[in-house]
DNA sequence: GCCTTCAATACCTTCTGGGTATCGACAATG
DNA sequence: CATTGTCGATACCCAGAAGGTATTGAAGGC
C-alpha cells in the first residue's frame, strides 16, 4: 500500500472531480487519473465505475475512502507525535538535583520549563554529588543539577551561575558595619564551618580560601546547610563564608560582607550524558540556561 | 508519510540489526540505511542513536514504532477488506425472483451461493416480472431470476435452464400408459388451464400451442400455481400441459408424457444491469449458472 | 594484533511519478 | 444540427528516487 495513492484517491472521492481533485493536490490531472488506475490494478478491483466523461464511486471505493480517511489522519498524527517527542515538547524528563540548590537555581529552572513546556512529565530527584553522577552514567537521570569540578568522560557538564563568595558576619560584630573585609581580619575569629560529610565542597573551599589568607579557623560550631551555617551567625555564634545565595535570606542579625581577595566564585552547573540529543534533554539545557543568566542578573545588585 | 519507509523502519527495529532487517525485506543494507535516514531527515528527529557500529531505538523511536505497526496493520487489513468487498466475498446483495420459481430453480441457487460465499449478506424479494425489471433499472434490486422474454436494453440477460412442455393426463385417461402424445389428441379433453392474471406467460404458452395444433382447449378449470394444476389433474378433473418442473411432485393419480411436437420450452432466465461489475453479481451469476447447470443435469432422466 | 562484523558511503542503473500536449466522447447551447 | 466546452484517458518526455554492487571505517572478539 502507498499512502500516497490513498491520498489521491481520497481527494477525487472527495472532489467527485479528477481535475479539481488534482488541482487540492497541486498536482495535473493526467498523473492523477494514472495513480487511481494504478491503485485499482494494485487491487485488482473496481473503486470507480467510468461511464463515459463521468464516474461513480463504487461500494469498494466507499469503502476505502472511509478506511484510507482514517489511515492518513492516523499517518499525520503519528508523525505528530513522533516529532512533538522528539522535539521535547512532550514525553518525561528526569532531573537530578543536589541538596545544595534546592532553594536556589532549580526553582526558576523548574519554573521556566513547566511554563514553556507544559506537556512535559518532569519528575525531580534529590540525590548526593556522587548519586548524581552515577545516576547520570547509568541513565536514571536525564540531566542534574550539581556543583562542579566533577570528572567524567561519558558527561557534559555546562557551567549555569557564578556565585561569589561573601563574609558573614553577626550585626553586632566589630566589622558589621563594613561594605568589605579581607580574611586575615578572621584570624582568630570564632568561626561557623560547613561540615565536611554535608556539604564537602563548601568545606574544603573555605578551608582553602583560610590556609590561602595564612590561617587556620578557629572552628566553633559545624552546619550542614548553608542557610543553618547563616542561622548560627545570625544568632552570633561566629562569622562565617557563604555563597553569595545567602543574600536571599532574611535574617535580621545577620551582616554580609564583600571578601577583598574575591576567591574564585562558587560554580553551579547542569551536566548530561555526552550524546543525549533527545529534545526534551535539548530544551532543557537550554531553559535552565535562561533562567540562570536571569537568576544572575538579578543576583549583582545585592552581591556586588 | 510513506508506508515504506514506515515498514522499513518497522524491520530495523524488529530486527536490531540492518543486515537482517533488509534480509527480511528482501532488500540489500545501502538502501536501507538510506531510507531510515530519510525518514529521520524527513521528520526531524533522531529515530536511532548510533554508537559507532551499533544503534538503540530513541523514544521517539519507540512511539514511532508502535504507530507505525498499527498504521500498517490498518493498511493491510483495509487493502484485504476493500478486496473481500470488490471481488464480491462479502456485502450485501439484493436478488429478485418471480413466484414461478421460488419452488424450483431459486433453492439450489440460494443454497449454493450461501455455501460458497457464507460472508454475503443475502436479501431475497419475491416480485412481479414487471416489477422485477423496473426494480432492476432502478438499481434497487442486483439480480432478478425471471422468465423471458423481457425487453430492457439497460439489462444484461442469460438464459439458465430451458424446461420442455410435459403433458400431464390422470392415471384413468385412455392415454396413460403411453409415454408420448400428440396435442391434437387433446382436443375437445376436458382441459386444467393456468389463470391469465396468475401465470400469463403460462396461459399465454399453453394457449398458443393448442392454437398452433388447430384446437381451442376445452377448459373445465382455472389454477394459479404449477402445482395446483398438476393437482387438478392427479384428481381426475382433466388433462393439462405444464414444464417439465412436474416431475418432481410425487402424484399418484397423475401421469406425464412427452408431446411429440416438443414446443419451445420454458425458460428461466437471470437478469442484471449492464455495466454492472461487482464481483458479488458476478459471482452470484456464476453460481446460478452452475446451479442451473446441475439442476438441468439432473433433470432428462425423468424427462426424456 | 589480526580478523570479523556492521553500518555508512560512493557510484551506477532502473523505474516510478509528474509534466505537457492531445485525443475522444459526451453535453450544452446557439 | 453543428459547434464549442468539459472531462477523463492516452502518449510521450524528463527528473528524481529507490535499489544494487563495491568499498570504507570503526568496534569487538579471538
Amino acid at each position: 500500500m502507498d499512502l500516497r495513492q490513498l491520498r489521491y484517491f481520497c481527494a477525487v472521492v472527495r472532489e467527485g472531480h479528477f481535475g479539481r481533485a488534482a488541482a487540492s493536490l497541486g498536482i495535473a490531472q493526467p498523473p492523477l487519473t494514472r495513480q487511481i488506475q494504478n491503485l485499482e490494478r494494485r487491487l485488482g478491483i473496481e473503486l470507480l465505475h467510468r461511464t463515459q466523461k463521468k464516474f461513480e464511486v463504487t461500494q469498494a471505493g466507499l469503502l476505502l475512502y472511509e478506511r484510507a480517511r482514517r489511515l492518513l489522519d492516523g499517518a499525520d498524527q503519528a508523525v505528530d507525535d513522533v516529532r512533538r517527542l522528539g522535539s521535547g515538547e512532550t514525553g518525561r524528563l528526569t532531573v537530578g538535583f543536589a541538596p545544595s540548590n534546592a532553594f536556589t537555581l532549580l526553582p526558576p529552572v523548574v519554573t521556566r520549563f513547566r511554563s514553556a513546556y507544559p506537556d512535559v512529565e518532569l519528575e525531580l530527584r534529590q540525590l548526593t554529588t556522587s548519586n548524581l553522577v552515577t545516576s547520570l552514567e547509568s541513565g536514571s537521570l536525564d540531566v542534574a543539577l550539581l556543583r562542579p569540578p566533577l570528572s567524567s568522560r561519558s558527561l557534559q557538564i555546562v557551567t549555569l551561575i557564578r556565585e561569589p563568595f561573601l563574609a558573614l558576619v553577626p550585626s553586632t560584630h566589630r566589622l558589621a558595619a563594613r561594605r568589605a573585609m579581607q580574611l586575615r581580619q578572621f584570624a582568630g575569629e570564632p568561626f561557623v564551618m560547613y561540615s565536611r560529610a554535608g556539604l564537602p565542597l563548601l568545606h574544603a573551599r573555605v578551608m582553602d580560601m583560610c590556609r590561602r589568607a595564612h590561617f587556620s579557623p578557629r572552628i566553633v560550631q559545624y552546619a550542614d546547610q548553608i542557610h543553618t551555617v547563616a542561622g548560627f551567625v545570625d544568632a552570633g555564634l561566629g562569622v562565617a563564608i557563604a555563597p553569595s545565595t545567602v543574600t536571599r535570606f532574611n535574617m535580621p542579625g545577620l551582616r554580609i560582607l564583600q571578601i577583598a581577595e574575591t576567591p574564585v566564585p562558587l560554580a553551579m552547573a547542569m551536566a548530561w550524558r555526552t550524546g543525549t540529543a533527545t529534545g526534551l534533554v535539548r530544551n532543557f539545557t537550554r531553559i535552565a540556561r535562561e533562567a540562570a543568566a536571569a537568576w544572575q542578573a538579578a543576583q549583582p545588585r545585592e552581591a556586588a
